[in-house]
DNA sequence: CGTAGCTTGTGACTTTGTGCACAAGCTGGG
DNA sequence: CCCAGCTTGTGCACAAAGTCACAAGCTACG
């Protein structure tokens, strides 16, 4: 089919996202074509490395042209999976989960809301963005009925590896952990974490290296 | 002062919060010493890379015995900045804005809620969390009243470059985007990115190279 | 006081990622 | 039809990160 599928390596899958971000927004300026010079303006980064990581995923560009960006667009929807949606469950109704259940971002970008689960019973039943707080046991029926689904753990890290493996039972194919934890997995599961303290935390630590600071005690 | 003060690897700077993390738990837990063997197996990494991020910071174990868990735990907070608390601006009172005001989580951490800002009027006076969203052009006072402070951007991509600007313009040295978009600020300052979108994509591809999607349409 | 048993700190090596530089190849104009 | 001017795709050299394996050094015990 595709000729040569060469694994593509771990940091160029990580910066696809960000250049299918900008095809979309190319699209939508009804620009038609575009160089590997002004995409790597538009994503911050070296323009052989934008060929680079492009090549991965077949030779789609014309020398002396660039590359068509709906063709572009094309490939790397299909590269990334995202041709159809992927609903989101995610467990826990405290701030964070209901912060990120009325968050609209996921939908717009093909990730559908399918339903916010909490194991506290007073939860239950409280209407959080666009759904109601369902209890746990209603986990594997949500999984079931959107499958493949992506589960998100939203609740206090203490039971954020009980949470993953329910998920896993329900179902759940890839998780995104929120809970400051760590979290395992079959190797057939997929799995990322997004710690916001640990962020600050390092824009803390580089800032701390250019200034350190003087007491303000 | 410090004898020895080599430039620490950024995959080692993303890795210490974690390391912070277990220490607080294990402060919590009353456990006085560890090894590198522990550590690494509570923070699903090879031992030796983390006695190797260890060294970094500089000859804080002992041999035959493992880390003093409260030192280890004071040189950690000492080398990432984080003695002392960095209040947090948030810029945009949309739902991801709301969202993060609301999540008591950074608080917990050493990152209290300075403030909220955005520049819809209709939004200015509205409870956000614990504080009132004011207007942008407070943003400047809020700053200054608060410095060393960090600037959370999470407003719609389309204006992220210039509320990026006025952060930088208020005197905010470090920034965290939430928002879709490229953003570049001067040398001096720090900059992170967490872009929800793009982890979910990033899930969907690797399940995608697993198990292609029949089509469900 | 000597030795057995750990655990650290690090040198050497492997793997992964980045960036340059240029041949290959397309297009448009004369 | 040919050539000038771009832009891609990639080989190669270098840099960063990860892993292994072991000497150095501490502790406890007899």
């Amino acid at each position: 089919m595709d000729g040569h599928a060469r694994r593509i390596p771990d940091a160029t899958v990580a910066r696809l996202p960000e250049y299918l971000r900008i095809l979309v927004d190319l699209v939508d300026q009804r620009i038609t074509t575009v160089s590997s010079e002004r995409l790597a303006e538009l994503a911050g980064v070296n323009a052989a490395k934008v060929r680079k990581d492009l090549s991965y995923l077949g030779t789609y560009g014309t020398r002396g042209v660039g590359y068509d960006v709906d063709y572009l667009l094309f490939q790397m929807r299909q590269a990334l999976g995202v041709t159809q949606d992927w609903p989101v469950v995610v467990v826990g109704a405290g701030n964070l989960g209901r912060a990120l259940a009325n968050y609209g971002g996921f939908g717009d970008r093909g990730f559908p809301l399918a339903g916010v689960v909490d194991a506290d019973e007073t939860k239950v039943g409280t209407r959080v963005g666009p759904v109601e707080v369902r209890p746990m046991g209603d986990l594997k029926e949500l999984v079931q009925a959107h499958r493949p689904v992506i589960g998100i753990i939203a609740t206090p890290g203490a039971v954020a590896q009980q949470v993953a493996d329910e998920l896993v039972a329900a179902g759940v194919t890839a998780i995104l952990n929120f809970a400051p934890a760590l979290v395992t997995v079959p190797p057939s599961i997929s799995l990322r974490k997004v710690d916001l303290a640990l962020e600050l935390q390092i824009l803390s630590f580089y800032q701390s290296q250019r200034e350190p600071r003087r007491d303000t005690a």
